[in-house]
DNA sequence: TGTATACTGATTGTATACATTTCCAACCCC
DNA sequence: GGGGTTGGAAATGTATACAATCAGTATACA
């Protein structure tokens, strides 16, 4: 891969982090990385000191660069905080969103729609992460957007696995979801701050169904674990 | 200023940021800064980029870097975000705050009592920086911190003005919020999170206050104005 | 056999030379 | 005289050589 401007390497970085197909906890090289982009150690450097500034790498003295790690804790921390601040920020966005930016969350919704029908997790995944980022945007609060960045990054590598849908029930998850991103877009529309609140907070139990779902699948059918210890037993 | 390490010289920068010993918005110059720090341009950029990775300083494209600026707008902003933040906050590090951490505020706080009676307005701003920073370690979530980080970053540049008590009543303010602080440490050492929201909201109605007084100051003595008048008149 | 230590290869950190871009001012042309 | 152009100084961006540090291994010694 020669030559990529560093911006485009920055976001080439952000996106396959994003996509997971940098691992959380994952090593980087410098050196390998600098060769793969075609640039020098130096400006490598420079994206990498930007990527631990933006939070999706953490870096230790002499020790290099990793991709940020997802352990439990940070999700259940993640989905303590997430719904607070996606509230709010719709809340801010139905307020101050201008005209292209509604036209840009569309777009990112067409997007979404778009990678659901054709069953692709990881354009799904990063579909719905430009979707908030966008209001993130509307909302025009720098402080808030701090911490609504740190939480797309989890939101985005975690909601790859759940975009994947194992049955029906999951796949009207999805639709649910995608439905809700429509009202959420209307009500933004109309300047209508409570509602996106409201909307906000129904995406966000829809997701805590959809995770605990994942977390605690359905148990294994007892009858074949009672064939199998009868056959041991024998 | 010779042979100060990268650590030493990011928290020097912040420093002087926070103490706006550097001005929102002054220019940056690389060289200049790595000669003052006494190493060469390649670490010191390193450290610019981390400072604009954390929102002190801002960077564009062969254009050097600039101390954040501070609008008007962003003060909006500002008190618009940061009661919920800091409330937050303060409710988790109510939950979740250690010993050590306690003590490390209790440590702040006196720093904190110390500069308002020595009437130094930069000491009392660090200090208070301080102190709502070691809240920020207790609440043990780093997608609020992200945020909490910004608005401190503000906070103590704006808060230099407002620790400069120009009469009893400003002082009066002064010694109420220290007041706030001891109340707000009681509750966080008792684990009383719902407490410490409520303390958290009231310290934010007294900033409020005192910079309304500040924006909006005491009309000057209507008769001087007339008396002016009268006398161009003859 | 277990532990401590010294060596070695690999990786990160720094300095410096060089390339590129920007800014500003002098200049020319209309 | 005003506006655009061009030169050059000063700044930022990049590449590379070199220094410092770390991890792993082999070796010596108890």
């Amino acid at each position: 891969m020669p030559r990529l401007s560093k911006d485009q390497c920055l976001s080439d970085l952000k996106l396959r982090i994003l996509s997971t197909a940098l691992a959380p906890g994952s090593d980087l090289d410098e050196t390998t990385l600098a060769e793969h982009y075609g640039m020098s150690r130096t400006p490598m450097r420079e994206v990498l000191h930007r990527l631990a500034g933006a939070g999706f790498i953490t870096t230790s003295e002499n020790r290099g660069a990793k991709v940020a790690s997802m352990d439990i804790g940070t999700m259940r921390t993640f989905f303590q905080t997430a719904p607070m601040i996606y509230a709010n920020i719709a809340s801010l966005a139905a307020e101050a969103r201008t005209g292209p930016q509604l036209e840009a969350l569309k777009d990112a919704q067409h997007a979404f729609t778009k990678a659901t029908a054709a069953q692709d997790a990881q354009a799904t995944a990063l579909a719905n992460h430009r979707f908030h980022a966008v209001i993130g945007e509307m909302a025009h609060n720098p402080y808030l957007v701090a911490s609504l960045d740190r939480l797309l990054i989890d939101h985005t590598r975690l909601s790859q696995r759940f975009y994947r849908p194992a049955n029906a029930d999951e796949k009207m998850l999805i639709v649910k979801a995608s439905d809700q991103h429509d009202a959420l877009i209307t009500a933004i529309e109309a300047h209508e701050s409570a509602l996106a609140i409201d909307l906000s907070l129904q995406h966000w139990d829809l997701s805590r169904d959809r995770m605990e779902r994942y977390v605690r699948p359905d148990p294994l059918p007892v009858d074949v674990v009672s064939l199998k210890d009868r056959r041991n037993a024998v």
